[in-house]
DNA sequence: GTGGTCTAGACCACC
DNA sequence: GTGGTCTAGACCACA
């Protein structure tokens, strides 16, 4: 797995759970994989996925049954919406909208940049 | 200056400058703040505006003229967005496009959502 | 260590680290010594070894894994030895060449005014 | 006048000199230009230029009659060339030998890179 | 006055 | 443990 540098790693681990439960690969009660497993699929040290778990946990949207492993939680799609959403709106679009105006671009112009950049 | 926690002053402080070249109040040639001055009025450090500074000079946005001070550089403009742009296309679109899709709102959405935020 | 008095504490250490890579004794992903371990050893401010690192990330000479250290990047050698080699001919030979013909000297004289010299 | 950036304009001025007498254009007892017209002429400040005649004049390049000029002085174009020459072989050749080396090259590459750059 | 470099020491997030 | 950032303060060469 490949790092984006500025996002400390054990949340790029998160958003990516997230992102399963998000898309609904991963569904209620799904037993998503061991510390020890995701350690060595994803190379980095099993104190990172750790984390990641606790974090998550905290968050609501997984759980742990001990000596058994990790679930998704109930509730966890809304949960995980709520919080990407709330993210999103108040930390992300105000950069965004800032951005546009600086850049002198408008919204009709960031599907074509996107399209053309990627 | 009152300073944003995420990301490092020196980079905000960047930022700044470039918003002035990018908003016309800054033109070629225009000599900045000095490395002092400008770290009495915002008060941070001098080594930190030194680092701002230094930062903008590789990235062709300013220059120095030695023991003078420095100036906003030729094709500072130019060099300011295409950095900005560049930036916002590479990093920042493809995460917003990835989030919509997550979150399943369209572009149309987006404005709507600013507003009530805002 | 002993530095010489005309170039930048931090660049001297950046040749220094070149040099090894140049010479083939540091290879693609060796781990260089941690910042706060150069320093030590040489005896130098962490902020100064700091900043070297940054200057050869920037390069493309080394890199960083978060939390974990500095490494040899992929293609250090070619990176080093064009930077080298640019610098060299663009920067040095005019300069070279120019003194030659101001001193009177070609470049055969050269090799035997080293010799002499050392 | 475009200056070098590493160098002390100071000193960039002085090179220029010394080029004058050693091309032979400027002869001993030649008259050099006042501080005021060098400094008006390369647009630069007067104090620069006046330190630069100073240390010519403490290396028995040019001299003073006061009231009316500064002349190149009696054997300057030995004086001149003895300094160039130390400082090309003491400071530049071992740097010079040491590059090579490192980058794998030979005397003879030497000038075919460096019409090549040119 | 200007920038440039270095030291010392602190604090932080992260692995 | 790792790097990253910032502060405080000093010294230097240079214009």
């Amino acid at each position: 797995m490949e790092f984006r540098e500025r996002q400390a790693i054990y949340l790029q681990i998160g958003d990516h759970i997230c992102e399963n439960i998000l898309r609904g690969t991963w569904k209620e009660g799904y037993r998503i994989p061991s510390i020890r497993e995701m350690s060595v699929s994803i190379e980095v040290n099993p104190n990172t996925v750790m984390r990641t778990y606790s974090y998550l946990q905290d968050k609501g949207i997984i759980f742990n049954k001990r000596g058994i492993g990790y679930f998704v939680a109930d509730r966890a799609y809304e949960n995980t919406l709520d919080l990407k959403k709330k993210n999103f709106i108040n930390r992300d679009l105000p950069y965004v909208f800032k951005t546009l105006d600086l850049l002198n671009l408008t919204l009709d112009d960031l599907e074509e940049l996107y399209r053309k950049g990627s």
